[in-house]
RNA sequence: GCCGGCGUAACUCAGUUGGCAGAGUAGCUGAUUCGUAAUCAGCAAGUCAGCAGUUCGAUUCUGCUCGUCGGCUCCA
C-alpha cells in the first residue's frame, strides 16, 4: 500500500489540513495543538465514532470528541468498564466476563464469579487504580470469527455473543494483558480516567433470563475529573438526606408496617397534605371540564375476563371468593369505568365525556420490588377516562397536556414528553393506529414542546404519551401518562349515536397526572426535601405562648387564624421558648408565632419565618392578608412578611 | 420471586471473640415560666424481627420464615 499518498482532513471549521502520510486521530489533534489533543477522546467521521489511534487513509471530514462532549463520558465509562473487568480478572482469575455496558450514571459489568460484596471493593479499586496509573493504551484488533472464538474458548458467554455477530467486523480491545470483545471506541489510554468508583453489586441473570445463569453485576461510575466524581457523590448524599422514607418518619407523615407490606399508612399530617393535593386536583379538573366518579374496589372475575385482565394481568391481581364467586381487587380502574359508561346512552353531542376517578388499586408487585411510597402494592391513581369521537383526539390530548403543564408547574416541577408508537404485538387496524398516532403527534406539535419518540414502545392497545417530571435534584420520574385505548371500547361494545343517527365506537383515553398519588407524594417529599411550600405543608403556623398564662390567649389566636383557613398548632409544652422555636424550625414550620404579654396587649403577632427573620408587631390583618393570599396563590417561594 | 446486605427501646444508633442489654432523641414525673435554634433532675421503656436447631448457656453460631435496603425482573 502506498503510504505516502497525501490525505486531506476537513475540520468542523471547514479548514483543510493536508497530511503526507496516513495520520492517526492523535496526530491530527496534535497538529491543532498539544493541549487540544490531550482533551480528545475519540473522533467522528461520517456519524461513526472511532478511536484516535485509527489511521485515516482517505480524505475525510473529522470531528473530534473532547472531554466536554456528551458522548465523551459514555466512551470513558465504557473504557472504565474494561478497566474494572481487568482488575476483577486479575484478582479473580476464574471470573468469566459477559457484558459491560454504559448506563445512565456510570457502567456495569456482569461477571460469572463467586458472589462478592462491597467489602471486596477496596481491593478491586486498588487494582483499578494501578491500571489507571500504568496509563495502559487501548489497542484495537480486528479478528475473524474463528480467531475470536479461539481467544474466548473458555468463556461460553463471549462465545455466544461472538456467534451472534453476523456481517460485522469483530473487534477486540486490548489494554495491558487484558483483551475484551468490544465494538469500541475507547479512550486513548487508561490514564484519562481521573475519578472512578465502584458503586454497588447485585445479582443479574445472563440475558435477563431467570432460567439462565446468575451473574454478579458490578456497578461503577467514572469521570474525566475528580471534581465531577465528588459532585456526583455529593448528589447521592443529598438524595439520601431527602429519602422520603426517612423524612416521612421524621415529619410524621406516613409509615409502613409488616402487617401490610407495600401498603402505606398515612398519619394525620400526611393525610392533611394528601387532602390538599386532591383539593387542588379537583379544582383544576373541574375547571378543565371533568366530572368525578367512583367505582368499587372489588369486582367479579367475569368483568376481568371481559376486559382481558384475567388473561394478561392475572399474576398481579389479588383475588377472593365471595359466595362461591371469584372476585378480583381492581389493579386498574378502567373496567369499572366501562360499566359506568354503559349505564348511559350517549350522543355525539355528549362527547367528549371526561370522567375522573381517584381509584384505589392493588397490584401484587414482587416482594423485592417494593420501595417506600415509590413502589407499593396498594395505591390511588388520579385516573380519568375520556370518551370521544375520533376527530376529538387532537384537542382532547392537547387539553390533557395543558392540564399536565398547569399541575406540574404548581409544584415547580419541569417535565418532558415521550411518545410511544405501535409495538410489534398489537391489536387494531393500520388505519386506526395511524389516526390515533397522528392525533397524538398533532396534539404534541400544537402543544409546542419537544418530545422524544420511542418507536414500538406503545401498549398493544394504543399509542401513548408518557410524561417525565424532573425534580429539584435533576432526577426524572415518569408520573403522568396519556394512553389511547382502541381495545376496551371494543371489548365492552361501547357506542354513541353520531350525527348520522348511526352507532359509532368512541375512542377512549386513559390518563393520570399525579400517576400514583402515593408515589407522587414521595416524589414531592424528596423534591422539597421535606420543606414544603406554605400551601402544602401540614402545619402552616405554630403558636408559642412564652409562658403558661398566655396559653388561653394563644388558643384564641389559633382559633382566629383557623377561621381564615390557616392550619395552626399551639405548643403548650413546658419547654423553653428557644426549644420550641428550634423544634418548629427543624420541622420546617413556615410561620412561627410567639405570643408574649406585649403581643396580647397590642393584639399583634411576632412572626418568625424559616429564614430566621422575625417580624414583630404585625397586626392580625397584616399577618392574615398576605398569608391567605400566599396560600391561595399556591406560592412556591418562602413567604416574606 | 432471584442475588447480596441489614433487622437491638417509639426514632437514630452503639454493643456482646456465646455468660443478667447500652446511649442520644422522643415519652412520663417533678422543678423551672422562660422574648426567638436544645433548662435541669428523675423515671419508665426491649422475648435483641419470628420459629427451629447446635450448646451447660444463643441477642451473638446454623437453618428456615417475615420485613427491609441495593440491584435483577416486571410494569395490561
Amino acid at each position: 500500500m502506498d503510504n505516502r499518498a497525501s490525505v486531506n482532513i476537513t475540520l468542523p471549521d471547514n479548514s483543510i489540513k493536508t497530511f503526507e502520510s496516513f495520520p492517526t486521530g492523535v496526530e491530527i489533534a496534535r497538529s491543532i495543538s498539544e493541549g487540544f489533543a490531550k482533551n480528545c477522546v475519540a473522533m467522528e467521521i461520517g456519524e461513526k465514532l472511532l478511536d484516535l489511534t485509527k489511521q485515516i487513509k482517505e480524505d475525510s471530514a473529522v470531528k473530534f470528541i473532547t472531554t466536554k462532549d456528551k458522548e465523551a463520558l459514555s466512551i470513558l465509562r465504557h473504557s472504565a468498564a474494561h478497566v474494572m473487568a481487568e482488575a476483577v480478572q486479575n484478582l479473580y482469575p476464574d471470573a468469566a466476563l459477559t457484558i459491560g455496558p454504559v448506563v445512565e450514571d456510570g457502567f456495569y459489568y456482569d461477571i460469572d464469579m463467586k458472589p462478592i460484596s462491597e467489602e471486596d471493593f477496596p481491593a478491586i479499586e486498588e487494582e483499578i487504580n494501578k491500571i489507571i496509573k500504568a496509563k495502559q493504551t487501548f489497542e484495537r484488533k480486528v479478528v475473524t470469527k474463528d480467531e475470536a472464538l479461539n481467544i474466548f474458548k473458555d468463556n461460553p458467554y463471549k462465545k455466544e455473543l461472538i456467534n451472534e455477530l453476523v456481517d460485522q467486523e469483530i473487534s477486540l480491545y486490548q489494554q495491558g494483558g487484558f483483551i475484551d470483545l468490544c465494538r469500541g471506541p475507547h479512550i486513548p489510554n487508561t490514564g484519562m480516567i481521573k475519578g472512578i468508583k465502584l458503586m454497588k453489586t447485585s445479582g443479574a441473570y445472563w440475558r435477563a433470563d431467570q432460567s439462565k445463569a446468575q451473574l454478579q453485576r458490578l456497578y461503577g461510575t467514572a469521570f474525566f475529573d475528580k471534581k465531577d466524581l465528588s459532585a456526583y457523590l455529593y448528589l447521592i448524599e443529598e438524595a439520601k438526606k431527602r429519602d422520603h422514607r426517612k423524612l416521612g418518619t421524621k415529619l410524621d407523615l406516613y409509615s409502613f408496617h409488616q402487617e401490610a407490606a407495600g401498603m402505606p399508612f398515612f398519619h394525620a399530617k400526611g393525610m392533611q397534605m394528601w387532602n390538599v393535593l386532591l383539593e387542588y386536583w379537583r379544582e383544576e379538573h373541574k375547571k378543565a371540564g371533568y366530572v368525578e366518579t367512583k367505582t368499587p374496589v372489588m369486582l367479579s372475575r367475569h368483568l376481568w375476563e371481559q376486559s382481558g385482565h384475567w388473561e394478561n394481568y392475572r399474576e398481579n391481581m389479588y383475588t377472593s371468593v365471595v359466595d362461591n364467586e371469584e372476585y378480583a381487587i381492581k389493579p386498574m380502574n378502567c373496567p369499572g369505568g366501562m360499566l359506568l359508561y354503559k349505564t348511559g346512552s350517549y350522543s355525539y353531542r355528549d362527547l367528549p365525556l371526561r370522567a375522573g376517578e381517584i381509584g384505589l388499586v392493588h397490584r401484587h408487585e414482587m416482594s423485592g420490588a417494593l420501595s417506600g411510597l415509590f413502589r407499593v402494592r396498594a395505591f390511588h391513581q388520579d385516573d380519568a377516562h375520556i370518551f370521544m369521537t375520533p376527530d376529538q383526539i387532537e384537542s382532547e390530548i392537547l387539553g390533557v397536556l395543558q392540564l399536565v403543564n398547569r399541575i406540574y408547574s404548581c409544584f415547580g416541577l419541569g417535565f418532558h414528553l415521550e411518545l410511544s408508537t405501535r409495538p410489534k404485538k398489537s391489536i387494531g387496524s393500520d388505519a386506526q393506529w395511524e389516526e390515533a398516532t397522528n392525533g397524538l403527534k398533532n396534539a404534541l406539535n400544537k402543544y409546542g414542546k419537544d418530545y422524544v419518540i420511542n418507536e414500538g414502545d406503545g401498549a398493544f392497545y394504543g399509542p401513548k404519551i408518557d410524561i417525565h417530571i424532573k425534580d429539584a435534584l435533576g432526577r426524572t420520574w415518569q408520573c403522568g401518562t396519556v394512553q389511547l385505548d382502541m381495545a376496551l371500547p371494543e371489548r365492552f361494545d361501547l357506542s354513541y349515536k353520531g350525527a348520522d343517527n348511526e352507532k359509532h365506537r368512541p375512542i377512549m383515553i386513559h390518563r393520570v397526572i399525579y400517576g400514583s398519588i402515593e408515589r407522587f407524594f414521595g416524589i414531592l417529599v424528596e423534591h422539597f426535601a421535606g420543606r414544603f411550600p406554605l400551601w402544602l405543608t401540614p402545619v402552616q403556623a405554630v403558636i408559642l405562648p412564652i409562658n403558661d398564662d398566655l396559653a388561653p390567649y394563644a388558643h384564641d389566636v389559633s382559633a382566629k387564624l383557623s377561621d381564615y383557613g390557616i392550619r395552626c398548632e399551639v405548643d403548650t409544652r413546658t419547654e423553653s421558648l428557644k426549644k420550641k422555636i428550634r423544634d418548629a424550625q427543624v420541622n420546617y414550620t413556615p410561620l412561627i408565632i410567639t405570643i408574649g404579654d406585649k403581643e396580647r396587649e397590642s393584639a399583634t403577632l411576632s412572626v418568625r419565618t424559616l429564614d430566621g427573620n422575625v417580624k414583630m408587631g404585625l397586626t392580625m390583618e397584616q399577618f392574615i392578608d398576605p398569608v391567605v393570599k400566599h396560600i391561595k396563590g399556591r406560592g412556591l417561594e418562602d413567604i416574606v412578611l
